[in-house]
DNA sequence: CCGAATACAGAACAAAAGTTCTATAATCAT
DNA sequence: ATGATTATAGAACTTTTGTTCTGTATTCGG
């Protein structure tokens, strides 16, 4: 045996679905999903997933997504000299999930892990994992992913009448002007760094 | 005139809406959001945020949250030194919201702004954004939300047998050991910064 | 092989969700 | 004031969604 069982097969075939929709399916799209053809057979895989918490109902008895299974609403605090609320004022807090606050262009947005210590005078460091935007046009000061005669690099970008140079943030490297091709890949939007 | 329009007014109990639940209502509950008895009503005001771009639909004519409103996975890169990957290689690539990577437990995770340098050796610039987490158990090395005698500040933790020392990440500054009170208020768990 | 447990199919059913029709009130520009 | 536009109410109706019942395969331990 040890053959998966059917729901560990079907988890993952779920959890893309959800993924791609933003939402629970209904039990026809169960059936189809699981190739069943009973509506019963459906409502069994439902209930089942539903006991996991990969899927909840709502007040009505359909299908959702679980709560922690959705993007999350942070609440905004001001500033650290201002600490903690009270539990009176976070009822008033904004909120905001870290996408809409990251990230602009969902389709051309990529992660990607910081490696070198070439921006670390501005503050991102090896490790680090920074939000790089595709086909964006870079301007004066932007933190870029280029490729300088096929190398891939992430430095700051400058244009001016003598052409474009890239600039590392850390004196241990030099200012580059690219000699053969450069391609500035991407713009570095956000800078995300996971402590603990 | 210059009141504001119905739309506009509803708009924000909508997105509080969808926040809360995760999920667009039914009209049902369109009728119980904006206090209007008639499904037709319900129908109308439902069909404007569809217009809008607020609510989507489902193939078989559900409301839905659309797309852009989503938790975004985003296609993750290996490293700066290996760039981005052909057409090809990007479907294979594995995905992740932001969430998923940055938030373990969403109703004690809170965002924060950074005022002040005291961490700038550390990479946390002024500016930043800070997710903390409440009430977590901080380890030797943390990087803490703390309140000192009455003074709300950002700092490294360490214990040690002569007790609890808060250390900053700026020469300019001194270690702090509490004299009076001090509560650790919670664990800075990852560091943000938005560049552009 | 046998019985129990599980998975599935099919159909009838009940409830929820959305559409459409008619009609009334409110608003607004002229 | 008037006609047009918009917002709303109420009800009938269709479709979708989920439940439940009955019966048939399939699997599995002994």
């Amino acid at each position: 045996m040890a053959a998966k069982s059917k729901f560990a097969e079907r988890l993952p075939v779920l959890e893309d679905f959800i993924h791609k929709t933003g939402r629970a399916p209904t039990l026809d799209e169960i059936r189809s999903l699981f190739k069943v053809r009973s509506k019963n057979t459906a409502s069994i895989i439902a209930g089942k997933f539903v006991e996991a918490g990969t899927l909840a109902r709502t007040g009505t008895g359909r299908l959702a997504v679980p709560p922690q299974a959705r993007a999350t609403p942070l609440r905004i605090l001001g500033s650290v000299a201002a600490g903690f609320p009270s539990p009176a004022e976070e009822a008033l807090l904004d909120t905001l999930t870290l996408d809409e606050y990251l990230i602009a262009h969902p389709e051309s947005t990529f992660m990607l892990k910081v490696e070198g210590d070439s921006m670390i005078d501005a503050g991102i460091l090896p490790g680090d994992t920074v939000l790089v935007e595709r086909g964006r046009t870079a301007r004066n000061g932007d933190t870029v992913i280029a490729c300088v005669d096929g190398e891939w690099t992430m430095k700051h970008f400058y244009k001016d009448k003598s052409g474009i140079r890239l600039e590392p943030a850390n004196i241990k490297y030099t200012t580059i002007r690219p000699k053969r091709t450069l391609a500035i890949e991407g713009v570095v939007c956000s800078v995300i760094r996971k402590l603990v």
